[in-house]
DNA sequence: GACAAATCGTTCGGTACCTAACATTATTCG
DNA sequence: CGAATAATGTTAGGTACCGAACGATTTGTC
C-alpha cells in the first residue's frame, strides 16, 4: 500500500482518513480515531499532516467546542479521484485462497491477540 | 514486546541486536541487516542508538573497511542479562493454539506475502 | 594498472506508531 | 452553583520503518 501511494505523496492512514471523508462525509476526529485504533496523539499528527496539505479542512464543533469536524476539501476530493483502488491490493494477495483456511488464519490471529491484549491489562494492574 | 521491554528503554528492534550478539557474538552489520530483512538505513539508526547507549561497539573491519563490526559491550551484556524472557510471550500468544491451524496460517500468510512480493517486483520494471 | 561497477554504511526527509504531560471544554455531583 | 472529574486534542520526545542520495572502499574488467 505504502508503495502504491507513494508517488502521490499519501501514507496508508493518511489514505484511511481520505477514504472515511470521501465516503462518509464529515467525522469527528474522535469517531475517526475509534474506527482507526490509534491513540489521539497519533491521529492528531495524521489530521495536522493532511490540513498542511489542503486535502481535510478541520473546524471545531459548534455543539461541543472540545470536538473537531473533519471535511474534505475540494483539493482532496480531486487527489481522491486520482488515487487507485488499493482494494485490488488486497484481491491480488489473497486471491486463490481457500475460503475456510482464511477463516482459520482469522480465527487464530484473533485469538492471539485477544490472549496478548488479555495479559498486558493484567500487566498494567499489578 | 515493545511494554515489555518499555522500563528498559529498550525496543524489539534493539533486543534483536542484542539477542545475536549476546548469543552468536560479534556480527557484521551486513549480516545482521539481512538477518533482520530491514533496509540498511533503519539498521544503521538502530545500531547508532546501541552505541550512543553504550550497549554495542561498533568498529571497522580490518579485512574490509567498507563493513562494521558489532560487538556487544560488558555493559550490554549486564542488561541483556536483567532482560526477561521475551519467548514466553510467544508461548503465551499461542497457547492452545492447534498445530495443523497454525500450520495453516503460516502457509496463507507466507503465500500472500510472496504474491505481493511478486506484484512489486513486477511494477518496478514496469 | 586504471576506470567502472558493486557493496556497505550514513544522512536526510518522510510516515506511522507510542506514552506522558498539558490545555480546553463539558459533565457530574456534593 | 462550583469544584472535581472526564473527554478531546495537542505537543514533546521516542522507536521503527522506508527510499533517495552520497561517500568510502572493494571488486571486476578491459
Amino acid at each position: 500500500m505504502e508503495s502504491v501511494l507513494r508517488p502521490y505523496d499519501i501514507g496508508s492512514t493518511q489514505w484511511y482518513v481520505l477514504y472515511q471523508l470521501a465516503n462518509d462525509g464529515p467525522t469527528m476526529q474522535r469517531d475517526l480515531g475509534r474506527m482507526l485504533q490509534i491513540e489521539r496523539a497519533t491521529l492528531s499528527g495524521i489530521v495536522s499532516t493532511l490540513v498542511r496539505k489542503g486535502l481535510v479542512e478541520q473546524t471545531a464543533d459548534p455543539a461541543d467546542q472540545r470536538q473537531r469536524i473533519l471535511r474534505i476539501t475540494a483539493s482532496g476530493l480531486k487527489l481522491w479521484d486520482e488515487l487507485p483502488d488499493l482494494a485490488l491490493i488486497e484481491a491480488l494477495a489473497f486471491e486463490g485462497v481457500d475460503a475456510a483456511e482464511l477463516a482459520t488464519v482469522v480465527k487464530v490471529l484473533q485469538a492471539t491477540t485477544q490472549r496478548l491484549n488479555n495479559h498486558l491489562s493484567k500487566e498494567v494492574e499489578s
